[in-house]
DNA sequence: GAGTTTGAAACT
DNA sequence: CAGTTTCAAACTC
């Protein structure tokens, strides 16, 4: 696996930050396909992505380096992208029929990329070693060595547009200290900055509302550029740049369905919540850096600086107290973020060992999600189409060695190969506070919430037929290894890579958006969650399961197919069917309530008796049917008398499930009468 | 647990 | 793009 050369390392930004307080940056020249630098009347530099794909055949930074080569830049995963080599990309292009995710490997650059809803590609241009930091190129200087490119992706979402002009920026590694990285923060003049990248780039404005966040500690970068003023340069995200409107071209098959909701404007892949990017430097370890992405589902690990030769093979040990002792530094003000310490490559390789005879190496931290794309072993005419990846896809080296093609890995079997001598990253812990955004951005496709779907595992799939490749799996659909499944024939694992790709890679073909969450989430909450595509329902009035709105627990949309949907909000049928198992619910907490309280007064009435109980010769007080017992009884019975109601039972059968109940608090109290006098026996009291 | 129903995905 | 088939989950008995 190639690393990032020490010299590189030194050179990179020691912090990258991103505050939730960014003014949105209007997308800029949307549709063009060149990433290109843009000069900037204001000196200011940004990145905007609005859509999924970030391409371009030439990236111009501050006139020393330019990218010739295309490149496109995924946003669908996530991603983590280094140092890689401009012949695999183009083999990766070659064979997923994509335009090539070529970045140049002679060269070194840093490419952040804001994947979430409104991902923007930061493109952080880093000095070629063998030139003047702080000396500003001419642009067009393409006969300069290329730069390397890091990217990192960061984001909860990857509806990113296309990125057009984006920003490269020379930094003098030295004078960076921090890349905040704003979003959606209002422009204020007022507001001290303290610009974490510089412009290099000359010329126009690329967005006149660039604004620069607020708040960062971290060292001004000085602009490279002789001629021109520092500057600062923000980096922001517009905020709820993928609200989708919904086109009211729905097939109007039920006339249940109310006008009202198919004019609701539905956020689809949206991401609410602010979004931090911050690539943090280790004072004590210059290689470990953490990318903290709030409102991201996924944890980043920034590949750095590969040490010596003499420190490679060294036992996975040190390595792993080098990981151990990575602490995140949190400057920005952001209540929620998610930290990522960057290992250095080569502890990387010994972190993260094969799991598997052809596992791919990969360093996850405890709790979360992480994506990892390395170079990897040749993956012949399957490479895959990184802009539409499975969420949560982890490309890692293939096995074999070598630096060509990847191993698709979905990050969550990353969580599954981790091996826990090697998963101790120091900021594993903040990751779990990071969850207010997170589940934003963490909307599956079912629709439930993130905390639901991280406490939740998978179901395992039976999969018999699809060898667990086709979207009929979930596992696959979710981008997802088979893990504890019933499936035959399984080729969702790590053993059938190259199946595995290609069938992803079949699938994106089939549909780019294949594996990005149906669910969209608008900024009014989960009511506003809208299936992306609709239902088709014909049969079951969108009211059971079948139907995907209702397995998400929403509501059908205009962008629905359904007929007879009965999913709507002034359904009767769905009312009654909400209403229903509402009851149930308050019947189940009531009754365990009631047996709750019963058992709690028998144990303090034990507490009281115990005296009593060990002056006697053995026999059970009367005292145990005390007034709180009975009250607890009496609502027990209550409670299966109110249930025989409710569910109209005739008074025959009422008056037995009163007595059941009955016949169980008697039991209760005579049980926990025998257990106080079994304790007390055993202990001679 | 077996069989049926259902609708998304895949295929033509 | 529409119709059909395949598939696995949801559901029923």
């Amino acid at each position: 696996m190639d690393v990032v050369s020490p010299e590189l390392n030194s050179l990179l930004p020691d912090e990258i930050m991103d505050t939730e307080d960014i003014e949105d940056v209007p997308h800029s020249q949307p549709g063009t396909t060149g990433v290109h630098s843009e000069p900037s009347d204001d000196a200011m530099t940004t990145s905007t992505a609005t859509d999924s794909i970030v391409t371009g055949t030439s990236v111009t930074t501050s006139g020393l380096q330019k990218l010739t080569t295309p490149f496109t830049i995924s946003p669908a995963n996530r991603q983590i992208i280094l140092n890689k080599v401009a012949s695999q990309a183009s083999e990766a292009a070659k064979s997923a029929g994509n335009p090539p995710q070529v970045i140049k490997q002679d060269g070194q650059k840093l490419l952040v990329t804001a994947i979430g809803k409104s991902g923007q590609p930061i493109v952080l241009q880093l000095p070629h070693t063998g030139s003047k930091p702080g000396v500003s190129q001419t642009a067009g200087d393409t006969k300069s060595q290329a730069p390397q490119f890091k990217v990192v992706t960061i984001g909860g979402r990857s509806d990113l547009k296309p990125v057009v002009g984006n920003q490269v920026t020379t930094l003098q590694t030295q004078q960076l200290k921090t890349v905040q990285i704003a979003k959606k923060t209002p422009a204020s003049s007022a507001a001290p900055i303290k610009f974490i990248i510089t412009k290099t780039v000359n010329s126009k404005g690329i967005s006149p509302q660039t604004s620069v966040p607020p708040v960062i500690t971290g060292r001004v970068l000085t602009q490279s550029s002789p001629v021109m003023p520092p500057r600062t340069i923000t980096l922001s995200e517009p905020h709820n740049t993928n609200l989708q409107s919904i086109p009211g071209k729905k097939i109007a098959i039920s006339p249940l369905k109310t006008p009202s909701k198919n004019i609701k404007p539905v956020a689809v892949g949206g991401v609410g919540g602010s979004q931090f990017k911050t690539i943090i430097p280790l004072a004590t370890q210059p290689n470990v850096q953490q990318i903290q992405v709030p409102g991201s589902r996924f944890h980043y690990v920034r590949l750095v600086t590969a040490t010596t030769a003499s420190s490679t093979g060294q036992p996975s040990g040190p390595s792993t107290s080098s990981i151990q002792t990575a602490k995140p530094m949190v400057v920005s003000t952001a209540a929620v973020r998610m930290s990522v310490p960057v290992v250095p490559a080569q502890t990387m390789k010994q972190v993260a060992p094969k799991p598997l005879t052809s596992g791919p190496q990969v360093v996850t931290t405890t709790q979360t999600q992480q994506r990892l794309i390395m170079p990897a072993t040749p993956l012949p005419q399957i490479q895959p189409n990184f802009t539409n990846l499975p969420p949560g896809t982890v490309l890692t080296p293939a096995p074999g060695g070598g630096n060509v093609g990847y191993a698709v890995v979905p990050a969550q079997y990353v969580t599954q190969i981790q091996q826990p001598p090697f998963v101790t990253l120091a900021s594993s812990s903040s990751f779990s506070a990071s969850t207010g955004i997170q589940t934003q951005a963490r909307l599956p496709l079912n629709g439930l919430s993130a905390a639901e779907t991280t406490s939740r595992p998978r179901k395992p799939c039976n999969c018999t037929k699809s060898q667990c490749l086709k979207l009929y799996c979930d596992c696959f659909a979710n981008g997802e290894f088979c893990n504890n499944c019933n499936c035959n024939n399984c080729f969702n694992n790590l053993e059938h890579e190259t199946e595995r790709l290609k069938a992803i890679k079949t699938c994106l073909d089939r549909n780019p958006e294949a594996f990005k969450p149906k669910i969209g989430k608008g900024k009014e909450g989960e009511s506003d969650r809208r299936h992306s595509k609709g239902c088709n329902c014909k049969r079951s009035g969108c009211l059971k399961n079948y139907c995907e709105c209702y397995e998400a627990k929403i509501m059908c949309s205009s962008i629905c197919k359904c007929i007879g949907c009965k999913n709507f909000e002034e359904s009767p049928e769905r009312k009654t069917l909400m209403h229903l198992a509402d009851a149930a619910e308050v019947r189940v907490q009531q009754q365990t309530a009631a047996k709750t309280k019963l058992s709690s007064q028998i144990s303090d009435l034990l507490m009281r008796t115990t005296p009593v109980i060990s002056s006697g010769s053995g026999r059970l007080p009367y005292t145990f049917v005390t007034k709180e017992v009975l009250e607890a009884t009496c609502e027990c019975l209550l409670e299966q008398a109110k249930k025989a109601e409710q569910t109209h039972q005739p008074q025959v059968e009422a008056e037995r499930m009163i007595l059941e109940e009955f016949g169980h608090c008697l039991m209760r109290i005579i049980s926990s009468a025998g257990k106080a006098k079994s304790d007390c026996a055993s202990i001679n009291c």
